[in-house]
DNA sequence: ATGTCTTTGTGAACGCGTGCACAAAGATGG
DNA sequence: CCATCTTTGTGCACGCGTTCACAAAGACAT
């Protein structure tokens, strides 16, 4: 996964695991796809593939919602949208701010996954002056000076920090010190927030690395493999020589 | 999280947890801002803090590594940064392409994080042949075409996909084939891959709802609160009355 | 050299998440 | 109305991850 909660507040809610919870989107793309094709029921074997996951898990997933299914038959596609729609609470409307419009703020302002969960981007916050006023997927940037005002006067919860590393927990006090209570950050830094806010992080430098862990030992399994040797004992990969591991610290730029 | 393996291969590597090398990188850059600050040794405690972790959790994530601390002093910071880094696989270079430059893909070749971890930019791809030459981020934009050419003759085993939805399996398909055996996927959609093969996937939208859903939570704890009532049974926020619940689903666009 | 003090490294207990396997439920056909 | 067949819902066991708590290890002062 590329994200994770900030130290673990109030988890576990009304009995619903947060492991099910991270899943029930995935359901729900999946069954929004089916209604599109005006399929009226599906099995939990059939979902369960289409979402890409195991089918028991899917079916003790839904029965913490409550028992939606009929033995039998299935689930009724429809109703099921509706309810992990209510569960996750997209029947509602979540007006949200994306702060820093710098590329990537662009692109999630562009984003048309935002808009169609019931999620809708109120303002886009800046702290250049000279994006002030200049639309982006036609919403027109505003300043950083408004960022208290535009918060308390469309009652928004849910932030979005798509700033530089150095700014984001300035952004993240004023927008929790306004009453956003969810934050959303782009941003490679680790958030401190008080407690009753949750914060998710989506960290693309963090992803490739774990990548680049399992594609590393892929690369010394095949190696170890290729030689007929026993695995190496700590999976080293000195194909591109540089002496002795140990050495020499590559310490990295930023 | 953001992020999810698909299906669970071979988890579980060199006796090292797959939870352990996802808080790595975590480490590492925390490291690697007391490096440049040049702090010489710095203890659990401290770090861990700095990494916004339990101090336990992080001392028993750095033996998993070996014994690299010393015990009434801490942990020697360069020692750590670099033996981090060679276990992630940061001191080789990896060459990755971007598949699909449209905003996203935008945002992400101008992204810094990549460049500064060891990750290089090796190619941008895109199947629309009036970007084919156009330079993104000091790249020239290549056509779908040459995919396969791309991989082989750079020798690219890490992907990033960044297609509409519709187009992502497809890419997925070819960037496997060609030879690419770990990808990074910000389409919506689950990618289909054979064993071998890892996939991380970032997904805005399935972030936001689970926000979406600790924020309906709380404002329903809150609710029920200010009444001075026993907690609804099901969590119902009815604020907004639609009638009874289980009535008409309420289905979203896409 | 010896004692004290700090901090690591880890044994052990606990809780969550996953997957198996099956009984219960309901549909469907005779 | 009964038998059969499909599919759900879940009890149970197992394994991973987290956290506590402490013994061992080393630095440092005397």
């Amino acid at each position: 996964m590329a994200t994770g909660r900030t130290h673990r507040p109030a988890t576990r809610s009304r009995g619903i695991p947060e492991a099910t919870v991270a899943r029930l989107p995935l359901y729900l793309r999946a069954l929004t796809a089916l209604s599109e094709r005006s399929v009226p029921t599906v099995s939990s074997e059939e979902l369960a593939a289409a979402a890409g996951v195991n089918s028991a898990k899917l079916r003790k997933d839904f029965s913490y919602l409550g028992s939606y299914g009929t033995r039998g038959v299935g689930y009724d596609v429809e109703y099921l949208v509706y309810q992990i729609s209510r569960e996750l609470g997209l029947t509602q409307d979540w007006p949200v701010v994306i702060v820093g419009i710098g590329n990537l703020g662009a692109a999630l302002a562009n984003y048309g996954g935002f808009a169609s969960r019931g999620f809708r981007v109120a303002a886009l916050i800046d702290a250049d002056p000279a994006m002030a006023g200049k639309p982006v997927a036609g919403i027109p940037v505003q300043h950083t000076d408004e960022l208290e005002k535009i918060i308390t006067d469309n009652g928004v919860s849910i932030g979005v920090i798509a700033t530089p590393a150095g700014a984001a927990q300035q952004v993240c006090d004023r927008l929790v010190a306004a009453g956003v209570t969810s934050i959303l950050n782009f941003a490679p830094t680790v958030l401190t927030v008080p407690d009753g806010v949750d914060v998710r992080k989506v960290d693309l430098s963090i992803e490739l690395q774990i990548l680049a862990f399992h594609e590393q030992r892929k690369a010394g399994e095949e190696a170890a493999a290729h030689e007929g040797a026993v695995p190496a004992p700590a999976g080293r990969d000195d194909s591109t020589d540089q002496g002795p591991d140990g050495d020499v610290p590559a310490v990295m730029p930023a």
